[in-house]
DNA sequence: TACCAGGTCCTCG
DNA sequence: CGAGGACATGGT
C-alpha cells in the first residue's frame, strides 16, 4: 500500500491540520494556526505539551499548557526554579501531574547545564545527535522525542502514536511492529520533509480521533475505508 | 460504571 | 527482550 497516496487522502479529505498548537504572543491558549513555532517561547510550549499530552487528551493539556502561560512561566528558567509542588498543582489538569512535574523539570535542568539554557543551542545538533540526547533524558521516550524534534525543532522524522499503530494494524499494511519498524516504514516511503512528516502525523491523529476509534469506529463513513481491511470495517 | 486519551519507566520472568 | 503495573485527570 501507498503511504503517500493514504496522505493525500487523508488531505483530500481533512484538509491542513495545522500542528501543533501554539500559543501567540499576548494570548494563553494553544490554537492549531498552521504557523511554525518562531520565538524560543512556543518552542518551549511545544516541548512541555509533548510531555504533559503523555498517554493524556490534548483537551486536558490545554488547561495545563494555559495556566502556565498565564503565570508567565513558559520559560527555561522560570520553570527550572519553580517548585515542583507549585508546578505540579498547576499542570494537575494533564494527569500524572507528579511525573510531570518532574519530567518538566528534568527537561529543562538538562538544557541550562549542558546547552546554556537554550533550546536553540540543543536544536542545532544533528538529527540523531538530538535525539539520543533526548532519549537520555528521564521521562522522555521515542514518541515524546520525536514529537519535540518534529514539531519544534522542525527537524523530519516520523512521528509514532497509538493512532498511528492502531490505523496501520487496521488498514492491513502492518501487524505487531514496534516503535522503530513502523518508523521506519514511513520515513523511507515518503519524502524527508519535515513539513509533510508533521501534516501526515496530524492527519493521522484527526483519523484516529474521529474515525478511527477505539470503540465504535466509523468505518462506513471513513475516508480510508475503500484500502481497509478491518475485519469490523463493515460495521 | 468502565473505558479512553497524541507514553514512559520499572520490575519480573 | 516482552508483558504487566503504576502514574491521574477529565470526558463519554
Amino acid at each position: 500500500m501507498d503511504l503517500y497516496k493514504i496522505y493525500k487522502l487523508l488531505l483530500d479529505h481533512f484538509g491542513e491540520q495545522g500542528w501543533w498548537p501554539t500559543t501567540k504572543e499576548g494570548e494563553y491558549k494553544p490554537e492549531h494556526r498552521g504557523e511554525k513555532p518562531k520565538v524560543e517561547k512556543e518552542r518551549l510550549e511545544i516541548v512541555v505539551g509533548a510531555i504533559l499530552t503523555q498517554n493524556t487528551s490534548w483537551k486536558n493539556v490545554e488547561k495545563a499548557i494555559e495556566n502556565l502561560n498565564r503565570k508567565g512561566l513558559m520559560d527555561i528558567h522560570k520553570l527550572n526554579h519553580i517548585d515542583k509542588k507549585d508546578l505540579a498543582r498547576l499542570i494537575r489538569s494533564s494527569g500524572y501531574y507528579n511525573q510531570k512535574a518532574q519530567r518538566i523539570k528534568d527537561f529543562v535542568s538538562f538544557v541550562i547545564d549542558k546547552y546554556e539554557g537554550k533550546l536553540e543551542n540543543l536544536f542545532s545538533l544533528d538529527i540523531e545527535s538530538l535525539r539520543n540526547e533526548l532519549l537520555s533524558i528521564k521521562g522522555i521516550g521515542k514518541e515524546t522525542a520525536d514529537s519535540m524534534i518534529l514539531y519544534s525543532a522542525l527537524k523530519p522524522i516520523f512521528v509514532i502514536d497509538a493512532y498511528t499503530k492502531r490505523i496501520m494494524e487496521r488498514l492491513g499494511i502492518t501487524k505487531d511492529k514496534d516503535y522503530d519498524q513502523l518508523q521506519r516504514i514511513f520515513m523511507e516511503s515518503l519524502p524527508k520533509d519535515q513539513k509533510i512528516f508533521a501534516e501526515y502525523h496530524a492527519l493521522l491523529v484527526r483519523l484516529g480521533k474521529e474515525y478511527c476509534k477505539k470503540r465504535e469506529p466509523r468505518c462506513k463513513d471513513c475516508p480510508l475505508r475503500k484500502l481497509c481491511k478491518y475485519p469490523k470495517s463493515m460495521v
